[in-house]
DNA sequence: TCATCGTATTCGCATGCGCGAATATGTAGA
DNA sequence: TCTACATATTCGCGCATGCGAATACGATGA
């Protein structure tokens, strides 16, 4: 059996790209944010009413729409007085919906369904 | 009170849910962590290959494997001395390769001041 | 049993972040 | 112009967390 093969280059990625994806996970990594992306994947809506649906001061909501906004995603429309956010694409909605998703696998004792039919899930190592 | 609003924008998730989501988000939002997960795609490994090859203290990485585990992202094998971590399912490597491809996506130019000191180098010991 | 290697844990420091309250900016309408 | 509304920003507090250094635990072999 052979093993991996390790030489004095490991299979890393760039650090920048690391970089670069951790910042994504970070602005995912809060319960409100997570909440107004998930919003914002029904269409793009003003931040009053983003911050009653989420529960929220309109002020902790605007910090985050900037962060989102930063983070690149999230981006904004001006109808005179209100601003409108939306999502930049449709990779953050899957990014979310899968890190959701994903967490109904996780739960305190793990009580999802697999996938796999017939098999009572062997350790397949991919 | 119910958080939950009637007026026909259907859906928040469940609030535990999201939580959850963020529990592995918030896994998601170290670089270190990131890396570790990406080698482990390769296949399982100790913790101080895994150390060398993301260039930090053995101890700093037991931690996060530790932090890995308790979150269900990785799981443990023993044999002799050694302890074997692995990714628990394909889910959690496919997050990881979202993340960074999304990364790619995004490109360069995030945010504003990122006087990143990030370098994936195994060689820096600070 | 002791010695050694691999791993896990504890401690203290510094940093970053979410939150709320108050305030500033800015945009329309009278 | 002034007024009212929507959004953005600043400040300070409290809490969580990554890091490194030192140390403790655990398993193997002589």
């Amino acid at each position: 059996m052979r093993e991996y093969v390790e030489a004095g280059a490991p299979p890393l990625p760039a650090a920048e790209q690391v970089e670069l994806a951790v910042e994504v996970f970070r602005m995912l990594a809060d319960p409100t944010r997570v909440r107004l992306l998930w919003l914002l994947r029904e269409g793009e809506a003003p931040v009053l009413q983003l911050a009653e649906q989420v529960g929220k001061p309109q002020a902790t909501v605007s910090q985050h729409l900037a962060k989102l906004r930063l983070a690149r995603l999230v981006t904004t429309r001006r109808q005179g007085a209100q601003v409108f956010y939306a999502l930049t694409n449709e990779h953050v909605s899957q990014l979310v919906v899968d890190g959701v998703r994903h967490a109904e696998h996780l739960g305190p004792g793990v009580p999802a369904h697999h996938a796999c039919p017939a098999l009572a899930a062997p350790k397949q190592t991919r």
